[in-house]
DNA sequence: GTCATTTGCAAGTAAGTACTTACATTTGAC
DNA sequence: GTCAAATGTAAGTACTTACTTGCAAATGAC
C-alpha cells in the first residue's frame, strides 16, 4: 500500500452478487476482452443467474465500465512531487518503483484496455503521462541543468523505457530467462543518472 | 528497403479479388480485432459477396492467418552480426534505427497482435526478443567488458525501452507533445553507452 | 408469521454469427 | 463461339448473442 491513496473515482455499493458478478467480469474480460465474453459465461463463472446480472448492471457494456471502474485504482503522485530531491538517482528509483507497483497492481486492468482500445477507455496509458513527464522533466533540469527540451526527451525516454519494460514483463512475456524487474531499475537508474 | 530483406515465410498467390479482401481484412482486423469484425463487413468493405471470402479462405480464422501472413514482415537482424562494431553507440543507433523500421512498419499488425493475445499468435512481440538479446548482449559484453549477466540486463532494458518508446509514440500515442523518435533515440544510445 | 427484497428458473425474442448449397452470370483464354 | 474458372445472388442452416418476461423460491428484518 505504501506509495498510494487508494482514490477511487466513485463508489458504487454491491452486495455480494454483486462483488462476485464483478470479480468474475474481471477474469473474463481481462482474458478474452469484451466481445470474447458471453454474459453467460460471467453469470456462470459468478455462480449466479444470467438474469441478476442484468437485473443489476443493466447491460453489458455498463457491468464492462463497472468491472473497471471498481477494480481500477489511481495512484498518488504527490509523492513524487514531496521527494527529498537532493539525489537524482533516488528520485528515479522511487518513480521506477511507484511506476512498477502501479503497474503490477493494474496488470489485468492494463490488459482488459489494450484488449479495448476500441472503446476509447483508455486511463492508464494516457491519462496521467503528460502531467507524470512534466514531472519528471522538472527533476532532470535542476539535478543535470538541461535545457526544458533534453530534460523532456529525458523523461519521456525513462517512462516509456519502464512502460516497455513492465509490458514486456509482465504482458507480453518476452524473454524465456527470467529478468528481475529490480536489476533491471538498477540499470535504468545508473543509466539515466 | 534499407534495413531489411524483406523476407516472408510463405508466398501463397492471389488474385485481385483475393488480394482486395485481404487488404479489407487488415485494416478492419486491426481496428476492431478478431471478434470485432464479422465476414459480412469484411466482404463489404472488400466489395466483394461473401460467399467469395469463404471459397477463397475457407474460414475467418483462416483468413485471419493468412493476412497476418502476408502483411507480416520479418526483419533480418543479419545486418547486426556485420556490423563494424568498433562503437557501441553505432550499434546501438543502428540496432534502434533497425526496430524502429520494424516497428513502424509493422504497426497494424502489432494492433493485431495485442488484439489477439488470446489466440496465440505473437510473432513480434515474442518469437525474436530471445535471440535478439543475446545478440545484443554480446555487443555489451565485448564493447563494455560487462558480465554475461550485467550485460543481458542492458540489453533487455535496451530493448524493451525502444518497445515502449515506439508503443507509447505510435499506439498508445501516449504524449499530447509532438515527440520525435529520433530525439528519443539519441538520448537512449547515450545513456546507454 | 408477515412482508418486502433478492435471487433463481424456464422460456422466449430478435438479431447476429459463421458457413453452406444451388444456381445464375460474367470473364477470359483458345 | 466454346468452355472452364471465377464471382454474384438468394436462400437457408444451426448456432450464439444480449436482453426480457413472468413467476416461484429463498432470505432476512420486524
Amino acid at each position: 500500500m505504501y506509495p498510494y491513496n487508494w482514490n477511487r473515482t466513485r463508489m458504487k455499493e454491491y452486495n455480494s452478487t454483486g462483488l462476485q458478478i464483478l470479480e468474475a467480469s474481471k477474469e473474463l474480460f481481462t482474458d478474452n476482452g469484451f466481445r470474447g465474453v458471453s454474459t453467460k459465461k460471467i453469470a456462470e463463472k459468478a455462480g449466479v443467474n444470467e438474469v441478476t446480472l442484468f437485473r443489476i448492471f443493466g447491460s453489458k457494456q455498463k457491468l464492462f465500465e463497472e468491472t473497471l471502474e471498481h477494480f481500477f485504482f489511481k495512484p498518488n503522485f504527490s509523492s513524487l512531487y514531496e521527494l527529498p530531491s537532493e539525489n537524482l538517482s533516488q528520485v528515479l528509483k522511487h518513480f521506477g518503483d511507484v511506476m512498477h507497483d502501479f503497474l503490477v497492481e493494474n496488470i489485468s486492468l492494463i490488459k482488459m484496455e489494450i484488449q479495448n482500445q476500441d472503446m476509447s477507455i483508455k486511463r492508464s496509458t494516457s491519462k496521467f503521462p503528460n502531467e507524470v513527464k512534466q514531472l519528471l522533466a522538472n527533476q532532470f533540469m535542476s539535478h543535470k541543468q538541461l535545457s526544458e527540451n533534453d530534460a523532456e526527451l529525458q523523461a519521456v525516454c525513462y517512462m516509456t523505457a519502464l512502460h516497455g519494460l513492465c509490458l514486456n514483463l509482465y504482458v507480453f512475456k518476452s524473454f524465456t530467462h527470467k529478468i528481475k524487474f529490480a536489476d533491471c531499475l538498477d540499470i535504468l537508474v545508473r543509466n539515466f543518472t
